[in-house]
RNA sequence: GUGGGCGUAGCUCAGUUGGUUAGAGCGCCAGGUUGUGGCCCUGGAGGUCGAGGGUUCAAAUCCCUCCGUUCACCCCA
């Protein structure tokens, strides 16, 4: 078979579903903008070399993942494969920090990476996220935790598990690392195959290793929060308590530590446990350190990232989507050829105002036409018969309860704009 | 990159120990009403059985290779 299908790890959104993310993307947007979050687009495709910089060179993100290519120009570009980098870019770029202190941002788009496809896994996948930059204060931390669970229940969604950690500040965190390490290589026979490699490279990882056998022995390994210092001990209980002041549930994860080299103090992941191995909604943190190491001010920053797949298959197992229509208001049907220039002037005259107006093909019966309507979802057929048109007259059904009634030709375009504009709201999408 | 599952009509799937012209439901088209949708009835179109090779008198069925897909590992949204 050579046809050409959709590269893998890559889908198209059919017209239902297209319906389906729109409603979704509309209650995302207005969520983000209630909490004063303005959207920001930036280039799909960047510089490599702020990948590099912003991910971190060692992250398997960049090492293995990153669609990059080579313009004419010997430029390296890469495909974005998260958003914060770009946002920090722009930020900086465009030096919002110099017209306020605080500044809210938040991006929803494609992201791609080069990995193997698996269930809630895509190589073209879909992000929205928000970034809060300049406001060092716990409050922000807790603001944006508090943003991404309260969107995820305005979208009706329940069961989902609030992930709390912190990794300490490039200081405390190097304490840790050390004495991590040299209670992991004590045990190191014992951890599987992978977890040996993480040892050397990144022993954080260690902790979230999926192996029973590395999880009894991460059991007995001391905890992060045993070594964090005063600042960050305080800033951590800080969130916590403003969490908890709101009513917001969470779960202490001392092993939760997120892949992105940019993180510090406090992580944190929504997760729906139905989602299969590829399970958080959304993943984010505080990042105080990135927007100096990609050239700018020393800005602290907190965010998120939620992935619109795993979201949109999580609205789905919870039947949370509305059933959504897009058919036409009316459904013009002209009986035999001469009529149908009749048909298409009405049509296109409705259209112009506004109504969302589908038309028939003339040389068909009436019945294989209504047919047609009805299956569209037409509210309202126009019949343009020779009888009546004869008579200068047409006649106009109802589909819901099939009554009809003849309508006379002048001002007709007038009567059917009127009677239309009853049934709904003068836009393609309706949520029944 | 590694490992397991699965590829039969537009969709969801049957297909016996290898054995006639590969089936069903849904969908699509037409008719049952010389101009009336949904329900019902009748008929029709639609398949190189993922691709290539092999075994056999005979392969959708058994074997090999490749491709696609899916789940998992790695990692992450």
């Amino acid at each position: 078979m050579n046809l050409i299908t959709a590269p893998r790890g890559t889908f198209d959104l059919m017209p239902q579903q297209a319906l389906a993310w729109q409603w979704m993307e509309t209650k995302i947007r207005a969520v983000l903008q209630a909490y004063g979050y303005g959207e920001i687009r930036t280039p799909i495709f960047e510089h490599t070399e702020l990948f590099q910089r912003g991910i971190g060179e060692t992250t398997d993100i960049v090492e293995k993942e990153m669609y990059t290519l080579t313009d004419k120009g010997g430029r390296s570009l890469t495909l974005r494969p998260e958003g914060t980098a770009s946002v920090v870019r722009a930020y900086i770029e465009h030096k919002l920090y110099a017209q306020a202190p605080v500044t809210k941002l938040y991006y929803i788009g494609p992201m791609f990476r080069q990995e193997r496809p698996q269930a809630g896994r895509f190589r073209q996948f879909h992000q929205f996220g928000v970034e809060l930059l300049g406001e060092e204060s716990p409050v922000a931390d807790a603001e944006v935790i508090i943003l991404a669970h309260d969107l995820y229940r305005q979208l009706g969604l329940t069961e989902l598990e609030i992930h709390l950690n912190t990794v300490g500040c490039p200081h405390c965190r190097q304490a840790y690392k050390a004495a991590l390490t040299s209670a992991l290589a004590a045990v190191a026979e014992q951890l599987c195959s992978t977890c040996r490699v993480r040892l050397e490279r990144n022993p954080l990882r260690v902790l979230d290793c999926k192996s029973p056998v590395c999880q009894e022995l991460i059991g007995r390994v001391p905890s992060i929060h045993n070594y964090l210092c005063a600042d960050c001990r305080d800033h951590f209980d800080r969130v916590t308590t403003l969490l908890e002041q709101v009513g917001v549930k969470y779960e202490l994860s001392p092993k939760l530590v997120r892949g992105l080299d940019y993180y510090t103090r406090t992580v944190f992941e929504i997760i729906n446990v139905n989602l299969g191995a590829q399970n958080a909604l959304c993943g984010g943190g505080r990042y105080d350190g990135l927007v100096e190491e990609c050239g700018g001010p020393a800005v602290p920053g907190v965010g998120f990232a939620s992935g619109i797949e795993r979201l949109f298959t999580t609205l789905e197992q919870q039947k949370k989507i509305p059933a959504l229509t897009s058919g036409p208001q009316l459904y013009v049907v002209p009986l035999g050829e001469e009529l149908t220039v009749v048909a298409f002037e009405v049509a296109t005259v409705l259209r112009r105002q506004g109504f969302s107006v589908e038309m028939g093909n003339g040389t068909k019966s009436l019945k294989a036409q209504l047919k047609t309507a009805h299956k569209a979802g037409a509210a309202y057929t126009l019949i343009i018969g020779e009888d009546e048109w004869r008579e200068g007259q047409v006649t106009l059904k109802t589909m819901a309860d099939g009554s009809q009634k003849r309508l006379p030709v002048s001002g007709l375009v007038a009567e059917i704009a009127k009677l239309v504009s009853l049934q709904g709201p003068q836009v393609p999408l309706r949520e029944e």
